[in-house]
Order: C-alpha cells, then structure tokens, then sequence
DNA sequence: CATGGCTTAAAACAATCGTTTGAATTATTT
DNA sequence: AAATAATTCAAACGATTGTTTTAAGCCATG
C-alpha cells in the first residue's frame, strides 16, 4: 500500500491540510502548499478527495466524528443509569470527549479553527452530525436545571459553546505561562466556569 | 467632495468590505468584488488603504477603536467613584460599549468575523489596543473576586472573552426564534451569565 | 484662465488559483 | 505472466488574484 512512506496518501494530505488550514485559514491555504508539504502531486488532493471542499469536509469529519458519536454514548450511559442525572455529569460527556484522544492530538486547533471559519463554508458539514447531539443534550440540561425558562437555558448553551470554541483555537489563557497546559485541564476549567453559568438563578444578583 | 454620492470613496469601499468580509471572510474575498459592491474603481482600494491588509485594519479599527475608548472611559469612571465597585457594574462597562452603537450596527457582525480570522491575520492589529483594555480589566477584576486566585481569574476571562466572541457571530441562540434579538439582549445574557461564572467559588460543586 | 494637488479611470502586470487531462507507473486480480 | 484496476505524474487549462502603471478628470487656489 504505502511501500517506503509511513502514511498512507490520502492520510498525509490530510495531515498537511489541516496543518496549513489552522494556521492560515482554509480560504488562504493553497492545493500546492497542501501537496508541497505532504509530498504528493497536485492532482492526488483532487483525485482522492474531488474538490478542495471535499478535502475540507475530510479534515472535519475525522475529528468531529469520533467526538460526537462518544458524546452521544456518554450521555445515553448516563440516561440509562439509575444515579440521578447531574449538571456536572451531563457536561463532563459533552467535553471530555474532546480531551480523550492523544495528548498531542491536533482535535482542538483543528476544530477550533474550523468551527471559526465562516459559516457558508462549515455550517452543512458540521450541522448534520452536531445538530442531533445539540438537541439531544439541550434536552437533557433542561431536566438538570429544572427552574430555568427554555429560552434561557438556550441562551447558556449558546454562551457555554462560544467558551467552548474558544477554548478549542486558544487553550491557554492569553499572555500566561507559556508552556501548553494540557487540554485536559483546560476543559476543566470550562466545566467549571460552565456549570456556574448554566446552574446561575434566573433572578439574579446585583454584585 | 462626494457629489452625487451620499458616502465618500473611502467610505463606501469600507462598507463594501465589511459586508463582504462577514459574509466570506477575509481571504475568500476579492478586491474586485469589494469594489464592484462599492461601485468604485478597482485601484481604488489601494490609493486609498495601500493594500488589502491595509484595508482590513481600517475595517477592524473603525469599530473597535471607539468600542475601546469607551470601555476604558467608563472604568476609569467606575473607579473614580465613591461607591464599590461591583463585578456586574465592571462586566457592564466592558460589554456595553459593544452594544451601544446604532441599533442596525454591524459591528457585531464584523467584530466577531475579524475575531475569528486566523490569529497571524487579525493578532498584530487588534492586540495593541486591546492588550491595554485586557490589562486592566482583568486588574479590576481582581479587586472584586478578591476570593480567586489569580490563574484562576485569567481562565474564566479567557472563557467569558469566548462567548463574547461567540455572541458577536451569532446574536442569537442557533436555531431559535427568527426575529433576530436586540443585540443589547443579547449582552445582558452574556453579562448574566459570565458574573455567574467569574464569581463562582474556587472550591466548587458536584451539582 | 492657468496651475498644481488630489482623485479616478482603463489597462495590464506577473503570479497563483482550483481543476483537468492523458500518459506513465504501481498494485491487484485472473 | 497477462490483464485489469488503482494510483501517481508532469503539464497545461482558463480564470482570478493583489498590485502597479499611466493617463485623464476634478476642484481648489493663484
């Protein structure tokens, strides 16, 4: 298959591309600097991949898919257990899948970048997947946070993933250490300052 | 000056290019299609903005300058007061500037696209004024979430600085209600729940 | 009217874009 | 080993990119 290469094509185009695509954006990524980088001519992107949106939805999916299939398992083992379901709980299966992959896992930069890009371009390849698992976890919160108005839990959710993406493209806190904490703890923190968030009173506080 | 146009070259050209900008990016837009949009002639954009770069800090700073000016306005008139200062009063005068613009603004639009480009892009321009209103901010906010520690603080910035920006792209919770919100609603949920989660206490919850 | 500086115009610059072609090569199957 | 399929290759396709050039137009002050 792959006599003296260690990847396969198809894998090293879409390494390369998702390197080029984080640090530069998809729009400012060329085909040539993609085929430069990983070593195979121009027209293999093309012939394994059709077209560059092709490749795009490629890129996407090899780490959206795994996420949101764990995701959807967690949470189906938390419905079908007999503990009572907690708001903690629910947002430990919607992020630590992120995390669960290789400590030098390139999920974060790569999903963060792409979930930045403009919608026109990502918004049919993520939808189809993350609309269930959104639904299916909007759901569940509403149960863990009985008092809150639907509309507002919305609102939170909405919020929590902005944190979310954020997260993704920027794991460390700005201008901080600069060793790359681990991705692991970073969710933490977004678990955390989550959590306060969702579970926050809906008459509120003046200080 | 301008005579039978109601804007000026320039500023024609820079609407063209915001709107465009939003709605492709950056990259994925041409110079061409700005100046078609803006009815102006394609050696236009570089008489007047010296490149496409150059344009696109003139895009950046047309809205985020006066957003900056007036965040630091009003928190230095919040520490200049007598009474306390409160988290809400501090998260109000960094997130209301966003919001205080025309109703039919499309800053939010703009500043959530160009917050989103990738960081080698947009970084070098915005982190000179924003670096300062970062700065002192998260200063203030040690005074009023005197229980956290200071890493601490800087991860929750750090996510809040995340649903803001998520907020500015899509002023509504995804699919909700089509009748888009007043972006001044949209903030208060921001606020609301970004106090929730500044001032959650260090030794938390399994809830 | 004439002068000079600012602005706009049409046209072309070299470079790069995504994609396609058709032959050469490699791998798999008969 | 022969035949068929799958992959890689160099080369070129037409279209579009950001930018520059050079000349024409404008509008003020002398």
């Amino acid at each position: 298959m792959c006599p003296n290469q260690l990847e396969s094509t198809q894998d090293r185009i879409l390494d390369a591309a998702e390197e080029l695509f984080v640090e530069m954006g998809y729009s400012a990524t060329s085909l040539r600097a993609i085929a430069q980088l990983a070593d195979v001519n121009i027209a293999a992107t093309n012939y394994h991949f059709g077209s560059k949106e092709g490749l795009l939805a490629a890129v996407i999916n090899r780490h959206v898919e795994p996420v949101n299939s764990e995701r959807l398992i967690r949470l189906s083992r938390l419905e079908d257990s007999k503990c009572s379901l907690t708001l903690r709980s629910l947002l430990e299966a919607f992020f630590y899948p992120l995390a669960d992959t290789l400590p030098n896992s390139k999920l974060p930069a790569v999903m963060g970048r792409m979930l930045s890009e403009p919608e026109s371009l990502t918004r049919p390849i993520m939808a189809e997947q993350f609309g269930e698992v959104s639904k299916r976890f909007q759901t569940a919160l509403e149960r863990v946070v009985p008092g809150l108005a639907k509309d507002e839990l919305n609102w939170r959710f909405h919020l929590m993933i902005g944190s979310m993406i954020h997260l993704l493209k920027f794991p460390n806190p700005v201008m901080n250490e600069q060793p790359p904490v681990a991705f692991k703890d970073a969710i933490e923190h977004l678990i955390t300052f989550a959590t306060a968030g969702l579970s926050q009173e809906q008459e509120f506080l003046n200080d």
